[in-house]
DNA sequence: ACAAAAGTGTTGGACTTACACCCATGC
DNA sequence: GCATGGGTGTAAGTCCAACACTTTTGT
């Protein structure tokens, strides 16, 4: 079998690791100081090292920048497009991981350059997110806001302890809708593993203390968290 | 160990191929005519071409093995272990695809070793499938299962056109169990955009005929297909 | 006491389920 | 006519949106 040369093929992973901060979806960038794209904001993200499996890449990188371990880590999708890059064939995995709203904004190591950056500024044409970097971002928070309906992952979000008010900023955050506060905390606490709560209360400095939850067991919702206000008439009788 | 400065990285599509014959379903395979792994069944799949996507290289297995363009296909995950290849660092692209009860069983070009075979047998112990296809496909499976629930992928089982009662077939095979075929069409039938009727009908031979349908503009469904009973894990251990 | 935020009760509507019943066809 | 499978009507139960109302705190 004759093997013509092949490009040299690389694998990276890059993260699109976003988090809610103040009320606004934020996602954390990198500004670059390599060619391509130099000075452009970037998703941060590496090579695959020969020993490692992509995913442990990934979380290996989410470490670094965010300065935590264990939060919420996924597959995204696969962007190969051959000249994606413009140094060569370089083939990445993105990830969609979820951060509490840090305190600390930028920590890690080698995350100098590092910060939060709201999405809706970075999915404007001129942000200039370098690569396909706007595209992984946008299949990121389609991927996000679809999970918030039939999963819990709104609880990544927030932080090891929160109130259900914390819990429903989060999805009006990603939805961009209102959310009833009554029903939601009913829907919420009738979800059995959704949220456990811990116990101890919080005042917010003004009104009544909320209670303070922690993450239950559970991972999917039945039945989900349905998104108000679909303009979809399926009766026709 | 020493190891070369990098490893040669190479990067396939392997593809879970289902359809439902008989009211089973069933899973494309072919017979590895190499090592490793000589004469045990494996998913189709191929290594990704230089001048190609990685979506362009499972688009173009697909056609070969089932002969048929325009089929859904959709990335599953990525499957990365150093060490799930043993001749060297090969790291998959895993993608679920789905085909209608196809008249002849493997067409194609080099398919000449390809055949259906029941998901249920291919993932018993004895089976052993190359590689880790085992689990890739437990993840087709199960992506599968769950897209029925909340999007139009069931129709992509049946053929150009099909009745109701085909499509009730798919959902009944692929989740074990029965559903009300009154409910069923109706619930279908007032989903806007599921399926359009074509003006034509079927005679099964005895009974009334069906209306024949074929697939229409909407991909999800809302209010979603609800799964009767969760007795949750229907698993084959 | 008052404002603000958390949480409860309740009602109407949408959807699901179950099943009785009707429709259309081959034999 | 009758068996067979496709399709409609309808009532009971469940879940959700909406909103009046109560509870609990800081000032």
């Amino acid at each position: 079998m004759n093997r013509r040369p092949h490009a040299q093929l690389r694998l990276t992973a890059d993260l699109a690791i976003l988090t809610v901060r103040q009320g606004r979806l934020e996602v954390l960038t990198v500004r670059r100081g390599n060619k391509p794209f130099l000075g452009q904001p970037a998703l941060p993200g590496g090579f695959v090292r020969d020993d490692e499996s992509v995913d442990d890449a990934a979380a290996r990188e989410l470490e670094e920048e965010t300065g935590l371990k264990g939060l919420h880590l996924e597959q995204l999708a696969v962007f190969s497009e051959p000249d994606r890059d413009p140094r060569g064939r370089v083939v990445t995995v993105a990830y969609l991981a979820i951060a509490p709203d840090l305190p600390t904004p930028q920590p890690g190591s080698d995350a100098a350059a590092a910060s939060w950056e709201p999405v809706d500024r970075m999915l404007t044409p001129g942000a200039d997110l370098a690569f396909d970097h706007a595209r992984i971002l946008t299949t990121a928070v389609e991927r996000a806001r679809s999970k918030l309906e039939y999963t819990t992952l709104a609880a990544a979000f927030c932080g090891e302890t929160f109130t259900v008010a914390d819990l429903r900023s989060v999805y009006e955050t990603l939805w961009g809708t209102p959310i009833d506060q009554r029903n939601f905390s009913r829907k919420v606490l009738n979800t059995e593993g959704f949220i456990t709560p811990t116990g101890q209360r919080i005042s917010s400095g003004v009104g009544r203390p909320a209670i303070l939850y922690r993450r239950g067991p559970a991972t999917t919702l039945h039945p989900p968290m349905l998104r108000q206000s679909m303009p979809t008439s399926p009766d026709a009788d």
